[in-house]
DNA sequence: CGTCTGCATGGTA
DNA sequence: ATACCATGCAGAC
C-alpha cells in the first residue's frame, strides 16, 4: 500500500513510469506517501502541484482573504487550505494570520485519511436529517465531525455542547494548528498529539497517527474525501461526533460530554495500520481491540465495560471488504431486561450519545443496523426522560436477539463499517468463554461480525454522521461452552444488579457445573452399593454421596476392545484404562492400577492428546479440546477440583443434605426437597411393592407419563434432527456459528432460542442413548413400568403401549445406531451433558428416573453406558429439563 | 387478561 | 453525592 502498486508516478496526470527513488508526495491513508516522479514531486514540494496538474479540474476556489486560488478537495492541496467558519476557504497563510478567527483548517483530509471514494459518495452518506433537528444538526455536525475526526482533544477542549456552531470548533482549529499539523506532516511524527492534533483537523496525521496516546481520532481517520466540502466531512465525521450537543443536549447536562464520547472509538480500520487502539494502549494487547479508547479522555468517559473488545482478526472477518474499515464502537452485555421479550435494549447513555445519531425527541428515530450476517435490522433508537437525564434504548430488538440466539449475559457489540458508515451489530456469547477461563479476558469469543449495511438512507439520520458504526460481531467461539466468561471481559455484568449477575453468571456457572458434573459423577470410592430394584429397575444405592470423577474419553483400541482414555493430573499424559475403570476425582498415572503394570508419570505416554483427538468423532472433538484445555490450564484444574466442591454444594444445597453420612433412603444424589421422582418416592431398596402394569400408583403413572412424553419427543426429535441436518448442510459456511450452536453447554435456557438450539443435539444424544439401551435392554417390547424411563425406548413393538409409538421408537433407534455408533462412547466429557440428557430427557419430568443410576451397566453391558455413566445420566437430564 | 409503553425506583459504581 | 441503568410497575391498549 504504501507505495503505489505500480511503478507509476501517483500523479494521475503523469503516471510516468519510474523506478526508485520516488519523491514524496501527499500522505496516503495508509500512512505512506504518494510516490511521485521528480517532476511531480518537485511541483508538490513547491506548492504548485494543483496549479500544474489540476488547473482544469473543478474544485477551485479563492482564498477569501487574499484571493489566491485554492484547489479544494484535492488531496494534494488539502493541507494548504482551511475551510472558514462562515464559508469560503482560506489559504494557510491567511488562516494563520487570522488565526483564531475564521479559518478552519480543512478538516482533515489528511492525505492519509483520504479515501479513494468519490466525494459524492461519502458526502451524502448520512442524512441524519431524518430527525427533525437534522437540519441544524447538519451544520454543527460538521463541526463535530471535524473535531472528532481530527482529534478528540478538540472535542474535549471545548467544543462541547455549544458546538453547535461549527464556528467554534473551527476556530480553534485555526491556522496555528494547521501549521503545526503541517509540520508534523513533514516529520511524520505521530507522536505529538495533543491538542494540536485536534486542531489540526486537516492533518492527516491526526488520523494516521491518530491515536497518539489516548486520543486518536478515530472516526476521522477514515473519512477522507476528496472534496473538502463540509458535507463530505459531515458525512464521515458527523456521525462520529455523536456529540450531539444540540440535539441531545436537551437533556443531558453536558452535551459536551457527548462530544467527548464520540471520540473514543477509534476506527480500527483494516486499512490503516494504525489502530488507534493498538497503538495507544495496547502495546501488548495487540490483538484485542478494546475499544478502549486510546484517548484517555474517552476512557474517562466511557466505562470500560463498554469498551469494545474485538480482535483484528475479528474485525477482518467482519468486513469482508478489504477496503472497508470497521470501527468498534462499544459493546454491552445483555441484561435480563435487554434479552427479555420486551424487546428493549438499554443503551449506555454515553455510548448512545456518542455513537448513535443525536435525538432530541423521546421518540427518537429508526436506526438501521446490520448484523454479522449482513441482515439489516431497523430498531427504534429513542430515549426516556429519566431524572434529569435520559435513558437510551433500542426498541424492537427482540427479533434480532432471537436470531442471534442471545440471552442475558451475552454481549452485543456495535461497530461502524466505513466508509459505508453502516452500523454493524455483532455479538459474543457469554458461553463462549470457558467457564473456568475466567482469567482470560481475551476475546476468544468474540465474533459477530457485521456486515456492512447501509445505514438506511432514510434512517441514516439515525446513525450519526461520523460516528463509527461497526457492529462487530462476535464469532462464536467454537469451543467455548462455558457460559460465562468468568470475568467477562469487562465484567460487564459486574456493575449490573446482583440479580442479573446471579442469573447469568452464577446460575449459569452452576448450571454448567451441573452439567459437567453430571457426567463426572462417580460412586463414592470404596463403597459397595446396595442394589435396590424398583419396578424391575436396579438402582444402586450408596451410603455416601457421589464424587466427581474425571472426564475420560471412550474409544476402541486396536483390538476392538473398548477402553477409555484418561489424563493424568500430574503429568497430563493420557493413559488407557479399562472401560469400566472408575476414575477418581483425581487421576494420576499411578492410579492406573487396572493394568497389571503399574505406571508412573515417568512412563512414556501411550498416546498424545493430538492423536487422541484424531480418534474422536468430529462431533466430540470440540468437547475434547475443551476438556484438554481444561486440564492443562492450571486455573481450570483448580476449577475442576473445585467442581467437586461445587457439585457437592449443589447437591447438598436445597436443604437436602447428602452428607457423608448419607441417609439410607432411595433418594438420589440430586434429590431436592419436594422431589417426587420415581426414585425419591420409592421406599428404601427393595421394600416397595412390586408394580403391575395396571398399577396406578404415582410411580407407575409417572412412568407412563414419561413414556408418553418420550414417544412424543422422539417423534419431534426425529423430525427436528432431520431438519437440523439439512440446515447444517446449508450453513456449513458458518462453521463457527454452528459450532457454537452445537455446544451443549452453552445452552442456557433462557427464554431464548438457545435452548432450542441445543435441543436437536441433545435429543440426538438422547436418542442415541435410548437406542443403545434399547438394543441391549432386556425389556424390549413392553412397557414396563418398572423400568427407567430412559429405557422406555427399549420397549419393543407389541408392548402395551401403542404399537405405533413403539415402532417409531425402534425406527429412530435403528437410525441412530447407525449414525452414532461409536461416537456415542465419548460421553464423558462435555458431551457428558449430552449423555445425561438423553436419559433424563426422555421423560419430561426429570426426576423420575433421573436420578438414579445407570442401571445400564448392570443390565447390558453396553459399554458406553456403563462406563460413562455410572451415575445416572438422567440426573443430568434432570437438570436440563428444568 | 396479556402485552405494550413510558416512567419511576433503587442498587451499583 | 451523583449518574447510570436494570428492573419494576402502572396505565393504556
Amino acid at each position: 500500500m504504501a507505495t503505489t502498486p505500480t511503478k507509476l508516478c501517483m500523479n494521475y496526470h503523469c503516471k510516468e513510469v519510474k523506478s526508485e527513488p520516488w519523491r514524496r508526495g501527499w500522505r496516503l491513508r495508509n500512512g505512506d506517501f504518494a510516490n511521485l516522479c521528480d517532476r511531480c514531486g518537485s511541483a508538490f514540494e513547491e506548492g504548485r502541484f494543483c496549479d500544474a496538474f489540476h488547473s482544469y479540474d473543478s474544485g477551485w476556489r479563492q482564498c477569501v482573504p487574499c484571493g489566491k486560488r485554492l484547489h479544494c478537495g484535492c488531496i494534494a492541496s488539502v493541507h494548504t487550505m482551511v475551510v472558514l467558519d462562515y464559508g469560503g476557504v482560506s489559504c494557510i497563510t491567511c488562516a494563520r494570520k487570522t488565526i483564531n478567527i475564521l479559518p478552519t483548517p480543512n478538516p482533515v483530509w489528511p492525505p492519509s485519511l483520504f479515501l479513494s471514494l468519490p466525494t459524492s459518495d461519502r458526502v451524502n452518506v448520512k442524512n441524519w436529517s431524518q430527525t427533525p433537528s437534522s437540519g441544524s444538526i447538519g451544520t454543527w455536525r460538521q463541526a463535530p465531525i471535524l473535531l472528532e475526526s481530527s482529534s478528540q482533544s478538540e472535542l474535549h477542549h471545548g467544543m462541547p455542547s455549544e458546538v453547535d456552531i461549527s464556528g467554534g470548533i473551527e476556530r480553534r482549529i485555526a491556522g496555528e494548528q494547521l501549521s503545526a499539523f503541517l509540520e508534523k506532516k513533514k516529520t511524520e511524527d505521530m507522536t505529538e498529539t495533543k491538542m494540536n492534533g485536534s486542531l489540526k483537523l486537516g492533518t492527516s496525521e491526526m488520523l494516521e497517527s491518530g491515536t497518539k496516546r489516548g486520543e486518536k481520532p478515530r472516526s476521522c481517520i477514515y473519512a477522507s474525501k476528496k472534496s473538502s466540502s463540509k458535507d463530505d466531512l459531515s458525512a464521515h465525521f458527523g456521525p462520529a461526533v455523536p456529540s450531539l450537543p444540540n440535539e441531545t443536549n436537551g437533556q443531558s447536562k453536558g452535551s459536551g460530554a457527548h462530544l467527548k464520547l464520540p471520540t473514543p472509538s477509534t476506527p480500527l480500520t483494516k486499512q490503516f495500520n494504525c489502530n488507534p487502539i493498538n497503538d495507544v494502549e495496547t502495546s501488548g494487547e495487540t490483538q484485542v481491540r478494546n475499544g478502549r479508547p486510546r484517548a484517555e479522555g474517552r476512557r474517562t468517559h466511557l466505562l470500560p465495560r463498554y469498551w469494545p473488545r474485538i480482535t483484528d482478526e475479528e474485525l477482518q472477518q467482519i468486513s469482508g471488504d478489504p477496503n472497508s474499515v470497521i470501527t468498534p464502537l462499544f459493546e454491552k452485555t445483555l441484561s435480563a431486561s435487554d434479552a427479555g421479550r420486551i424487546g428493549r435494549l438499554v443503551l449506555p447513555k454515553k455510548c448512545a450519545e456518542a455513537y448513535f445519531p443525536p435525538i432530541s425527541q423521546p421518540e427518537g428515530l429508526p436506526l438501521k443496523v446490520q448484523d454479522f450476517k449482513g441482515k439489516e435490522w431497523v430498531f427504534q433508537f429513542r430515549f426516556w426522560p429519566n431524572n434529569n437525564s435520559r435513558m437510551y434504548v433500542l426498541e424492537g430488538v427482540t427479533p434480532c436477539i432471537q436470531t442471534m440466539q442471545l440471552q442475558a449475559g451475552d454481549t452485543v457489540t456495535f461497530s461502524r463499517l466505513e466508509p459505508e458508515g453502516k452500523l454493524v451489530m455483532g455479538f459474543r456469547k457469554a458461553s463462549s468463554v470457558p467457564l473456568f477461563d475466567q482469567g482470560n479476558q481475551t476475546l476468544q469469543t468474540a465474533n459477530g461480525v457485521s456486515a456492512p449495511g447501509d445505514v438506511n438512507p432514510a434512517d441514516a439520520a439515525s446513525m450519526r454522521p461520523n460516528v463509527d458504526k461497526s457492529g462487530y460481531i462476535a464469532k462464536e467461539i467454537a469451543e467455548s461452552k462455558s457460559p460465562f466468561p468468568g470475568k467477562r471481559k469487562n465484567s460487564t455484568l459486574g456493575s449490573r444488579s446482583k440479580r442479573l449477575r446471579i442469573e447469568n453468571e452464577d446460575l449459569v456457572e452452576l448450571k454448567l457445573t451441573w452439567e459437567e458434573a453430571q457426567g463426572l459423577l462417580r460412586p463414592p470410592p470404596n463403597h459397595v452399593p446396595s442394589v435396590m430394584v424398583i419396578d424391575g429397575v436396579e438402582f444402586e444405592e450408596y451410603e455416601e454421596p457421589p464424587i466427581l470423577g474425571k472426564p475420560t474419553i471412550f474409544a476402541t483400541d486396536d483390538e476392538g476392545k473398548q477402553i477409555q482414555w484418561a489424563q493424568c493430573e500430574d503429568c497430563f499424559k493420557w493413559r488407557s484404562l479399562p472401560v469400566d475403570f472408575l476414575l477418581p476425582s483425581r487421576f494420576t498415572c499411578s492410579d492406573k492400577s487396572s493394568n497389571a503394570e503399574r505406571l508412573s508419570c515417568s512412563t512414556a505416554p501411550e498416546i498424545t492428546a493430538e492423536q487422541l483427538e484424531e480418534l474422536l468423532p468430529v462431533s466430540n472433538q470440540v468437547s475434547f479440546r475443551k476438556m484438554k484445555a481444561t486440564r492443562l490450564d492450571p486455573e481450570t484444574v483448580e476449577a475442576l477440583e473445585g467442581l467437586d466442591t461445587l457439585a457437592n454444594l449443589a447437591i447438598l444445597g436445597e436443604g437436602e443434605t447428602l452428607s457423608s453420612s448419607a441417609q439410607a433412603t432411595t433418594k438420589h444424589p440430586r434429590h431436592r426437597p419436594g422431589c417426587s421422582c420415581i426414585v425419591c418416592i420409592q421406599p428404601p431398596s427393595g421394600k416397595g411393592p412390586k408394580h403391575k402394569q395396571t398399577c396406578t400408583c404415582n410411580v407407575c403413572l409417572t412412568v407412563k407419563r414419561r413414556f408418553r412424553t418420550l414417544m412424543l419427543r422422539r417423534e419431534r426429535k426425529q423430525s427436528e434432527k432431520e431438519a437440523e441436518i439439512v440446515r447444517k448442510k446449508h450453513h456449513q459456511q458458518l462453521p463457527e456459528r454452528l459450532e457454537q450452536e452445537d455446544d451443549p453447554l452453552i445452552s442456557n435456557d433462557g427464554d431464548n432460542s438457545s435452548s432450542d438450539h441445543r435441543k436437536p443435539l441433545i435429543e440426538g444424544f438422547e436418542e442415541e442413548m435410548n437406542t443403545r439401551k434399547c438394543s441391549t435392554s432386556p425389556f424390549k417390547g413392553q412397557i414396563d413400568l418398572n423400568i427407567q424411563p430412559e429405557r422406555e425406548e427399549e420397549l419393543s413393538p407389541g408392548s402395551d403401549s401403542s404399537s405405533m409409538l413403539v415402532k417409531l421408537l425402534q425406527d429412530a433407534t435403528e437410525r441412530n445406531l447407525k449414525q452414532q455408533k461409536l461416537s456415542n462412547f465419548i460421553g464423558n466429557i462435555d458431551t457428558t451433558s449430552d449423555q445425561a440428557e438423553p436419559s433424563g430427557r426422555g421423560t419430561g419430568e426429570d426426576k423420575l428416573g433421573s436420578d438414579i443410576k445407570p442401571v445400564g451397566n448392570h443390565q447390558d453391558s453396553s459399554v458406553d453406558i456403563s462406563a460413562a455413566l455410572l451415575l445416572n445420566a438422567s440426573s443430568t437430564t434432570t437438570a436440563t429439563d428444568r
